[in-house]
DNA sequence: ATGAAATGTTGACGATGTCAACACCCGGGT
DNA sequence: ACCCGGGTGTTGACATCGTCAACATTTCAT
């Protein structure tokens, strides 16, 4: 591509490093926000911690193994971000709307980490199974809300999961959007958000006749 | 990365290509649609085209404007497919769903390209005045369609295109989760969309009562 | 203490994007 | 008819990158 930066070089007393693949995380992820995953390299990294290149590959497979754990540590935090956003907000019709707030939020503040967990980096066809785990989670935070907000209505398990999934495309097309700069007028990711929860909340618990299966 | 192919030359009688600017965007269209867009190599692109590798140089500033460029051409043909879904189906409530089915059949079907065109390839931070153009194109056809909807009921623009970028960043969330495998239960894209196309349908033309004005 | 396993290093290789310099070819002005 | 300028394609070279093989060092169980 085009130049490269010095590359601050930091030493280190000890042969082994004591937590490399710790500290290889924590190294791609920074680089990742702060010039996108383009700007990931090996030696880069290695450099930054004050190893040799190749040093990594003592704890991933290769370089998509790498990115494919910081895809998992993301799916990881936006869990715990949205169960902090359901809990703090009192679990009720608001926590669950300031829920898609800290998703769309989350993937505004790190668009090229939240790229990382989406963009395809990670998965040509083989779906990594911590990957998939982590992900599963993150979606799992969004249907126990959803189940506990229902707790009054009939509703089958089924239903539950596409409400989620209905929520959890909404929110990510959002985010995708917003990332993408298609919202690029000041607050329109907020305006947009608002509008599509007031159109989701009359839905969700109010009104059982406006589901299709007519599961009462 | 790892190997790679033989890559099969193809030669030809002039010095001159002809339209190697077409010729590129072709090969390159069609190697992402084969091996995806990290198997677009500039020397293999050549190659293909019985021409040398940096003869892209006279057509495009760099790889990333021949990604531009693609992504560009699928905004125009996801605009086309959208629009003839739209006009296909009667221009009414079934067309409109119908758009919505073409938008994800085209991601699902073209996922490496849908990716270019969003996964952030191209995009920096200095969005290219064609992409956005093409973009918004795509766009309009969906606010010009929700427009038609909506010619019996009073509504203010700023509302066309508030809901139209919601069913954007529904359809959008959709395909990018079919994309990802995150639906992969066969069928679950489909019903996701059935579902989702239900719960808007019962809000647009026919409940402005349910409009964010008034809560709960 | 000793050998094996874990961890880190160096050297090398092929592939890639890109630049500079050069070669070819077509069309318009004389 | 000439020519010559700009558009188009080529070759050579370079820096960078991911990765492998072989080697060095450290840690740990016995």
């Amino acid at each position: 591509m085009t130049p490269s930066k010095p590359a601050a070089r930091k030493p280190r007393r000890s042969y082994h490093h004591g937590n490399l693949r710790r500290a290889l995380l924590d190294e791609a992820l920074a680089t990742i926000h702060a010039v996108g995953v383009d700007g990931v390299t090996l030696r880069e990294i290695g450099a930054r911690l004050g190893v040799s290149r190749t040093a990594l590959y003592r704890h991933f497979a290769d370089k998509r193994a790498l990115l494919t754990a910081v895809a998992t540590e993301g799916f990881r935090t936006l869990r715990e971000q949205l169960v902090t956003a359901w809990e703090a907000g009192g679990r009720g019709d608001a926590a669950f709307r300031s829920m898609g707030v800290a998703y769309v939020r989350f993937a505004v503040a790190n668009p090229a980490h939240y790229r990382v967990m989406f963009g395809g980096f990670v998965d040509p066809q083989v779906r990594d199974p911590e990957l998939t785990a982590e992900a599963e989670g993150a979606f799992q935070a969004l249907v126990d809300a959803l189940v506990s907000l229902q707790h009054a209505a009939v509703v089958r398990d089924d239903d539950s999961v596409l409400m989620a999934r209905h929520v959890w495309a909404l929110v990510h097309g959002v985010a995708m959007l917003g990332i993408d700069g298609h919202l690029c007028e000041p607050g329109a990711v907020d305006e947009l958000m608002g509008y599509a929860f007031e159109r989701l909340r009359t839905g969700i618990a109010a009104n059982p006749d406006t589901r299709p299966t007519q599961a009462r």
